[in-house]
DNA sequence: GTCTATAGGAAGATAGAC
DNA sequence: GTCTATCTTCCTATAGAC
Protein backbone atom coordinates (compact mmCIF):
# COMPACT_ATOMS: atom_id res chain seq x y z
CA UNK A 1 0.00 0.00 0.00
CA UNK A 2 2.97 2.01 0.87
CA UNK A 3 3.54 2.91 -3.02
CA UNK A 4 0.31 3.81 -4.40
CA UNK A 5 -1.72 5.95 -2.83
CA UNK A 6 -4.20 4.89 -0.61
CA UNK A 7 -7.36 5.65 -2.79
CA UNK A 8 -6.26 3.63 -5.96
CA UNK A 9 -5.19 0.45 -3.55
CA UNK A 10 -7.13 -2.43 -5.38
CA UNK A 11 -7.17 -6.35 -4.39
CA UNK A 12 -5.73 -7.16 -7.12
CA UNK A 13 -2.48 -5.40 -5.39
CA UNK A 14 -2.82 -6.77 -2.76
CA UNK A 15 -3.08 -10.27 -3.78
CA UNK A 16 0.12 -9.95 -5.71
CA UNK A 17 1.53 -8.06 -2.86
CA UNK A 18 1.22 -11.42 -0.56
CA UNK A 19 1.41 -13.74 -3.89
CA UNK A 20 -2.03 -14.99 -4.49
CA UNK A 21 -4.56 -14.27 -6.96
CA UNK A 22 -7.15 -11.88 -6.10
CA UNK A 23 -10.33 -14.08 -5.51
CA UNK A 24 -8.14 -15.72 -2.70
CA UNK A 25 -8.29 -13.16 -0.28
CA UNK A 26 -12.30 -13.51 0.33
CA UNK A 27 -11.04 -16.83 1.86
CA UNK A 28 -10.05 -14.55 4.64
CA UNK A 29 -11.70 -11.38 4.46
CA UNK A 30 -15.57 -10.59 3.90
CA UNK A 31 -15.03 -7.75 1.63
CA UNK A 32 -12.78 -4.55 0.56
CA UNK A 33 -13.65 -2.49 3.43
CA UNK A 34 -13.04 -5.76 5.68
CA UNK A 35 -9.46 -5.39 4.63
CA UNK A 36 -9.51 -1.44 5.23
CA UNK A 37 -10.62 -2.42 8.50
CA UNK A 38 -8.17 -4.48 9.57
CA UNK A 39 -5.22 -2.55 7.97
CA UNK A 40 -6.55 0.50 10.42
CA UNK A 41 -6.96 -1.83 13.26
CA UNK A 42 -2.91 -2.92 12.35
CA UNK A 43 -1.86 0.29 11.83
CA UNK A 44 -3.10 1.67 15.35
CA UNK A 45 -1.57 -1.33 16.54
CA UNK A 46 1.61 -0.85 15.49
CA UNK A 47 1.36 2.86 16.84
CA UNK A 48 0.57 1.16 20.16
CA UNK A 49 3.66 -0.74 19.98
CA UNK A 50 6.12 2.06 18.63
CA UNK A 51 4.93 4.31 21.43
CA UNK A 52 5.43 1.61 23.75
CA UNK A 53 8.73 0.38 22.64
CA UNK A 54 10.40 3.86 23.42
CA UNK A 55 9.02 4.53 26.89
CA UNK A 56 11.42 3.05 28.80
CA UNK A 57 14.39 5.07 26.86
CA UNK A 58 12.10 8.95 26.85
CA UNK A 59 14.07 11.91 28.52
CA UNK A 60 12.46 12.31 32.43
CA UNK A 61 12.47 15.93 31.99
CA UNK A 62 9.31 16.78 31.11
CA UNK A 63 10.05 19.40 27.97
CA UNK A 64 12.79 16.73 26.88
CA UNK A 65 10.29 14.26 27.46
CA UNK A 66 7.26 16.12 25.38
CA UNK A 67 9.52 16.79 22.70
CA UNK A 68 10.68 13.18 22.44
CA UNK A 69 7.62 12.22 22.22
CA UNK A 70 6.27 14.91 19.35
CA UNK A 71 9.46 13.16 17.10
CA UNK A 72 8.63 9.80 17.20
CA UNK A 73 4.99 10.47 16.65
CA UNK A 74 6.20 12.55 13.59
CA UNK A 75 8.23 9.92 12.32
CA UNK A 76 5.86 7.33 12.60
CA UNK A 77 3.37 9.38 10.64
CA UNK A 78 5.19 10.59 8.53
CA UNK A 79 7.09 7.78 7.23
CA UNK A 80 3.60 6.24 5.69
CA UNK A 81 1.74 8.62 3.66
CA UNK A 82 -0.98 6.07 2.61
CA UNK A 83 -0.98 4.66 6.04
CA UNK A 84 -1.22 8.30 7.44
CA UNK A 85 -4.38 9.06 5.53
CA UNK A 86 -5.80 5.88 6.42
CA UNK A 87 -5.78 6.44 10.28
CA UNK A 88 -5.98 9.84 10.45
CA UNK A 89 -7.29 11.05 7.47
CA UNK A 90 -10.75 10.00 5.86
CA UNK A 91 -10.33 9.71 2.29
CA UNK A 92 -11.86 6.10 2.05
CA UNK A 93 -15.20 6.86 0.29
CA UNK A 94 -17.75 4.58 2.33
CA UNK A 95 -15.39 3.40 5.33
CA UNK A 96 -16.18 3.90 8.74
CA UNK A 97 -13.71 1.47 11.29
CA UNK A 98 -15.74 -0.73 13.05
CA UNK A 99 -15.92 0.05 16.68
CA UNK A 100 -13.12 -3.20 17.30
CA UNK A 101 -10.76 -1.40 15.13
CA UNK A 102 -11.35 1.93 16.08
CA UNK A 103 -10.81 0.32 19.33
CA UNK A 104 -7.47 0.51 18.92
CA UNK A 105 -7.39 4.48 18.76
CA UNK A 106 -8.96 4.85 21.67
CA UNK A 107 -6.27 2.53 23.12
CA UNK A 108 -3.46 4.73 21.77
CA UNK A 109 -5.48 8.03 23.03
CA UNK A 110 -5.08 6.32 26.48
CA UNK A 111 -1.23 5.66 26.42
CA UNK A 112 -1.13 9.30 25.35
CA UNK A 113 -3.30 10.74 27.88
CA UNK A 114 -1.62 8.79 30.70
CA UNK A 115 2.14 9.72 29.31
CA UNK A 116 0.93 13.68 29.34
CA UNK A 117 -0.24 13.06 33.17
CA UNK A 118 3.30 12.03 33.79
CA UNK A 119 4.94 15.21 32.75
CA UNK A 120 2.14 17.32 34.67
CA UNK A 121 0.15 17.81 31.90
CA UNK A 122 -3.74 16.60 33.17
CA UNK A 123 -6.03 18.95 31.27
CA UNK A 124 -8.38 17.85 27.95
CA UNK A 125 -7.28 21.08 26.22
CA UNK A 126 -3.77 21.11 27.07
CA UNK A 127 -3.85 17.61 25.48
CA UNK A 128 -5.68 18.90 22.36
CA UNK A 129 -3.18 21.38 22.15
CA UNK A 130 -0.60 18.60 21.97
CA UNK A 131 -1.33 16.49 19.74
CA UNK A 132 -2.12 19.37 17.20
CA UNK A 133 0.74 20.96 17.63
CA UNK A 134 2.28 17.93 16.61
CA UNK A 135 -0.60 16.94 14.07
CA UNK A 136 0.26 20.19 12.07
CA UNK A 137 3.77 19.24 11.82
CA UNK A 138 2.94 16.34 10.07
CA UNK A 139 0.58 17.51 7.87
CA UNK A 140 2.73 20.23 6.52
CA UNK A 141 5.77 18.21 6.33
CA UNK A 142 3.30 15.95 4.54
CA UNK A 143 1.84 18.34 1.92
CA UNK A 144 4.96 20.87 1.35
CA UNK A 145 8.31 18.80 1.70
CA UNK A 146 7.80 14.72 1.64
CA UNK A 147 10.74 13.40 2.23
CA UNK A 148 12.34 16.54 3.93
CA UNK A 149 13.35 17.80 7.22
CA UNK A 150 11.77 21.29 7.24
CA UNK A 151 8.81 20.50 9.66
CA UNK A 152 10.45 18.21 11.76
CA UNK A 153 12.90 20.50 12.78
CA UNK A 154 10.84 22.91 14.19
CA UNK A 155 9.43 19.66 16.45
CA UNK A 156 11.79 21.46 19.70
CA UNK A 157 10.91 24.52 18.73
CA UNK A 158 7.21 23.99 19.15
CA UNK A 159 7.06 21.85 21.69
CA UNK A 160 9.20 24.45 23.69
CA UNK A 161 6.75 27.15 22.76
CA UNK A 162 3.88 24.91 24.41
CA UNK A 163 5.68 23.68 27.80
CA UNK A 164 6.75 28.05 28.14
CA UNK A 165 2.77 28.11 28.01
CA UNK A 166 2.40 25.80 30.56
CA UNK A 167 5.34 26.43 32.62
CA UNK A 168 7.04 23.25 32.78
CA UNK A 169 10.31 22.56 34.78
CA UNK A 170 13.11 22.26 32.07
CA UNK A 171 17.05 21.60 32.33
CA UNK A 172 17.95 24.21 30.04
CA UNK A 173 17.22 28.00 30.07
CA UNK A 174 14.48 29.04 28.17
CA UNK A 175 15.11 29.76 24.62
CA UNK A 176 14.35 33.75 24.87
CA UNK A 177 13.82 35.67 28.00
CA UNK A 178 11.07 37.80 28.51
CA UNK B 1 -18.21 17.56 -4.67
CA UNK B 2 -19.17 18.54 -1.15
CA UNK B 3 -20.85 15.76 -0.13
CA UNK B 4 -19.44 13.03 -1.48
CA UNK B 5 -15.55 12.44 -0.71
CA UNK B 6 -13.03 13.38 -2.91
CA UNK B 7 -11.66 10.20 -4.05
CA UNK B 8 -15.10 8.74 -5.05
CA UNK B 9 -16.16 11.96 -7.47
CA UNK B 10 -17.58 10.60 -10.89
CA UNK B 11 -17.61 12.63 -13.96
CA UNK B 12 -21.46 11.20 -13.90
CA UNK B 13 -21.63 12.86 -10.88
CA UNK B 14 -20.41 15.85 -12.01
CA UNK B 15 -22.36 16.27 -14.98
CA UNK B 16 -25.57 15.56 -13.03
CA UNK B 17 -24.55 18.26 -10.84
CA UNK B 18 -24.27 20.92 -13.69
CA UNK B 19 -26.97 19.37 -15.74
CA UNK B 20 -25.29 18.01 -18.48
CA UNK B 21 -25.02 14.39 -19.32
CA UNK B 22 -20.97 12.99 -19.28
CA UNK B 23 -19.57 13.19 -22.44
CA UNK B 24 -20.49 16.67 -22.24
CA UNK B 25 -17.84 17.58 -20.26
CA UNK B 26 -15.61 16.91 -22.53
CA UNK B 27 -16.36 19.57 -24.58
CA UNK B 28 -14.82 21.74 -21.48
CA UNK B 29 -12.58 19.29 -20.25
CA UNK B 30 -9.68 17.23 -21.84
CA UNK B 31 -9.29 14.59 -18.97
CA UNK B 32 -11.10 13.97 -15.61
CA UNK B 33 -7.65 14.71 -14.04
CA UNK B 34 -7.77 18.65 -15.51
CA UNK B 35 -11.28 18.74 -13.98
CA UNK B 36 -9.14 18.43 -10.92
CA UNK B 37 -6.98 20.94 -12.10
CA UNK B 38 -9.35 23.49 -12.49
CA UNK B 39 -10.97 22.81 -9.41
CA UNK B 40 -7.77 22.75 -7.45
CA UNK B 41 -7.18 26.27 -8.83
CA UNK B 42 -10.57 27.48 -8.14
CA UNK B 43 -10.24 26.63 -4.49
CA UNK B 44 -6.73 28.15 -4.10
CA UNK B 45 -8.13 31.28 -5.69
CA UNK B 46 -11.31 31.04 -3.48
CA UNK B 47 -9.22 31.19 -0.71
CA UNK B 48 -7.20 34.11 -2.33
CA UNK B 49 -10.23 36.47 -2.68
CA UNK B 50 -11.64 34.87 1.29
CA UNK B 51 -8.14 36.47 2.64
CA UNK B 52 -8.15 39.89 0.54
CA UNK B 53 -11.65 39.89 1.25
CA UNK B 54 -11.24 40.42 5.04
CA UNK B 55 -8.03 42.49 5.35
CA UNK B 56 -9.75 45.71 5.94
CA UNK B 57 -11.42 44.58 8.78
CA UNK B 58 -9.11 42.73 10.90
CA UNK B 59 -7.94 43.94 13.95
CA UNK B 60 -4.43 46.38 13.83
CA UNK B 61 -2.61 44.61 17.21
CA UNK B 62 -0.35 41.77 16.05
CA UNK B 63 -1.76 39.13 18.15
CA UNK B 64 -5.42 39.99 17.81
CA UNK B 65 -4.20 40.04 14.08
CA UNK B 66 -2.61 37.13 14.20
CA UNK B 67 -6.13 35.03 15.83
CA UNK B 68 -8.28 36.85 13.58
CA UNK B 69 -6.57 35.32 10.44
CA UNK B 70 -5.84 32.00 11.93
CA UNK B 71 -9.48 31.47 12.37
CA UNK B 72 -10.64 32.64 8.58
CA UNK B 73 -7.85 30.15 7.67
CA UNK B 74 -9.14 27.85 9.49
CA UNK B 75 -13.38 28.37 8.85
CA UNK B 76 -11.99 28.27 5.16
CA UNK B 77 -10.51 24.86 5.65
CA UNK B 78 -12.89 23.21 7.53
CA UNK B 79 -16.17 23.88 5.81
CA UNK B 80 -15.80 21.83 3.24
CA UNK B 81 -13.81 18.49 3.33
CA UNK B 82 -12.93 17.09 -0.23
CA UNK B 83 -11.72 20.84 -1.00
CA UNK B 84 -9.38 20.73 1.48
CA UNK B 85 -8.23 17.87 0.66
CA UNK B 86 -7.48 18.65 -2.81
CA UNK B 87 -5.62 21.64 -1.59
CA UNK B 88 -3.57 20.20 1.06
CA UNK B 89 -3.60 16.71 0.99
CA UNK B 90 -2.73 14.22 -1.64
CA UNK B 91 -5.34 11.70 -2.34
CA UNK B 92 -5.99 11.85 -5.72
CA UNK B 93 -3.75 8.95 -7.31
CA UNK B 94 -2.35 10.05 -10.20
CA UNK B 95 -2.83 13.83 -9.95
CA UNK B 96 -0.42 16.76 -9.75
CA UNK B 97 -1.38 20.13 -9.88
CA UNK B 98 -0.26 21.91 -13.34
CA UNK B 99 1.90 25.47 -12.61
CA UNK B 100 -0.45 26.96 -13.52
CA UNK B 101 -2.91 25.94 -10.65
CA UNK B 102 -0.27 25.67 -8.10
CA UNK B 103 0.71 29.39 -9.01
CA UNK B 104 -2.95 30.38 -7.06
CA UNK B 105 -1.21 28.39 -3.89
CA UNK B 106 2.02 29.74 -4.10
CA UNK B 107 0.52 33.28 -4.62
CA UNK B 108 -1.16 32.47 -1.17
CA UNK B 109 1.77 32.04 0.18
CA UNK B 110 3.10 35.52 -0.37
CA UNK B 111 0.21 37.12 0.65
CA UNK B 112 0.30 35.16 3.79
CA UNK B 113 3.64 36.19 4.19
CA UNK B 114 3.32 39.83 3.53
CA UNK B 115 0.49 39.57 6.05
CA UNK B 116 3.07 37.79 8.49
CA UNK B 117 5.61 40.31 8.37
CA UNK B 118 2.70 43.15 8.50
CA UNK B 119 2.95 42.13 12.12
CA UNK B 120 6.58 42.25 12.81
CA UNK B 121 7.10 37.96 11.50
CA UNK B 122 9.84 38.22 8.85
CA UNK B 123 11.93 34.50 9.08
CA UNK B 124 10.68 31.89 7.05
CA UNK B 125 10.76 29.76 9.94
CA UNK B 126 8.13 31.51 12.00
CA UNK B 127 5.63 31.51 9.36
CA UNK B 128 6.14 27.81 9.00
CA UNK B 129 5.72 27.63 12.87
CA UNK B 130 2.23 29.50 12.10
CA UNK B 131 1.10 27.67 9.30
CA UNK B 132 1.44 24.41 11.41
CA UNK B 133 0.20 25.60 14.11
CA UNK B 134 -3.44 26.28 12.28
CA UNK B 135 -3.63 23.44 10.29
CA UNK B 136 -3.16 21.13 13.21
CA UNK B 137 -6.00 22.58 14.47
CA UNK B 138 -8.12 21.85 11.08
CA UNK B 139 -6.66 18.47 10.64
CA UNK B 140 -7.62 17.67 14.35
CA UNK B 141 -11.14 19.52 13.97
CA UNK B 142 -11.68 17.37 10.56
CA UNK B 143 -10.69 14.26 12.15
CA UNK B 144 -11.90 14.21 15.81
CA UNK B 145 -14.82 16.58 15.84
CA UNK B 146 -16.10 17.27 11.96
CA UNK B 147 -18.50 19.92 12.35
CA UNK B 148 -18.03 21.11 15.83
CA UNK B 149 -15.90 23.84 17.79
CA UNK B 150 -13.37 21.97 20.02
CA UNK B 151 -10.88 22.50 17.87
CA UNK B 152 -11.58 25.98 16.52
CA UNK B 153 -11.92 27.44 20.34
CA UNK B 154 -8.09 26.36 21.44
CA UNK B 155 -7.38 29.02 18.40
CA UNK B 156 -6.88 31.73 20.59
CA UNK B 157 -5.03 29.70 23.58
CA UNK B 158 -2.22 28.69 20.44
CA UNK B 159 -1.88 32.00 18.67
CA UNK B 160 -1.40 33.69 22.43
CA UNK B 161 1.37 30.70 22.61
CA UNK B 162 3.17 31.56 19.33
CA UNK B 163 2.93 35.35 20.03
CA UNK B 164 4.28 34.76 23.57
CA UNK B 165 7.03 33.39 21.90
CA UNK B 166 7.73 36.11 19.41
CA UNK B 167 7.26 38.69 22.10
CA UNK B 168 4.71 40.21 20.06
CA UNK B 169 2.77 43.42 21.49
CA UNK B 170 -0.54 42.85 22.69
CA UNK B 171 -3.55 45.10 24.28
CA UNK B 172 -4.17 42.23 27.14
CA UNK B 173 -2.43 41.18 29.69
CA UNK B 174 -0.64 37.61 28.79
CA UNK B 175 -2.39 34.58 29.88
CA UNK B 176 -0.61 33.23 32.53
CA UNK B 177 1.92 35.63 34.30
CA UNK B 178 5.92 34.05 34.26
C1' DG C 1 -7.47 -22.44 1.02
C1' DT C 2 -6.11 -21.68 -3.39
C1' DC C 3 -6.97 -21.67 -8.00
C1' DT C 4 -9.39 -20.44 -12.89
C1' DA C 5 -13.19 -18.47 -14.92
C1' DT C 6 -16.49 -15.17 -15.05
C1' DA C 7 -20.38 -12.49 -13.61
C1' DG C 8 -21.96 -7.82 -13.09
C1' DG C 9 -21.23 -3.24 -12.83
C1' DA C 10 -19.14 1.27 -13.09
C1' DA C 11 -15.57 4.03 -14.44
C1' DG C 12 -13.18 7.25 -18.07
C1' DA C 13 -13.06 8.23 -22.73
C1' DT C 14 -14.51 8.33 -27.88
C1' DA C 15 -17.62 8.48 -32.19
C1' DG C 16 -20.71 10.71 -34.62
C1' DA C 17 -25.53 12.71 -35.25
C1' DC C 18 -27.82 17.08 -34.55
C1' DG D 1 -21.76 22.20 -27.49
C1' DT D 2 -24.79 18.88 -26.30
C1' DC D 3 -26.68 14.66 -27.01
C1' DT D 4 -27.08 9.13 -27.40
C1' DA D 5 -24.65 5.11 -27.98
C1' DT D 6 -20.81 2.56 -27.16
C1' DC D 7 -15.88 1.16 -26.40
C1' DT D 8 -12.46 -0.36 -23.38
C1' DT D 9 -10.76 -1.16 -19.15
C1' DC D 10 -10.75 -2.20 -14.56
C1' DC D 11 -12.98 -3.06 -10.44
C1' DT D 12 -15.31 -6.07 -6.57
C1' DA D 13 -17.32 -10.21 -5.85
C1' DT D 14 -19.03 -15.06 -6.73
C1' DA D 15 -19.04 -20.00 -8.56
C1' DG D 16 -17.08 -24.09 -8.56
C1' DA D 17 -13.08 -27.39 -9.50
C1' DC D 18 -9.12 -29.23 -7.03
Amino acid sequence: MHETSLAGLTLRDIATRVGMQQPSLYAHFASKHAIYDAMFEQAWRAFLDYCREAVHDLPAAPRERLTAIAERYFDFAVADLARHQLMDVSVIPGFHPSPQAYAAAVEVYGVMQEELRGVGITSDQDADVYTALVSGLVSQQLANDPGGQRWRRLIPRVIGMFADDLNLPTGHTPRKAP
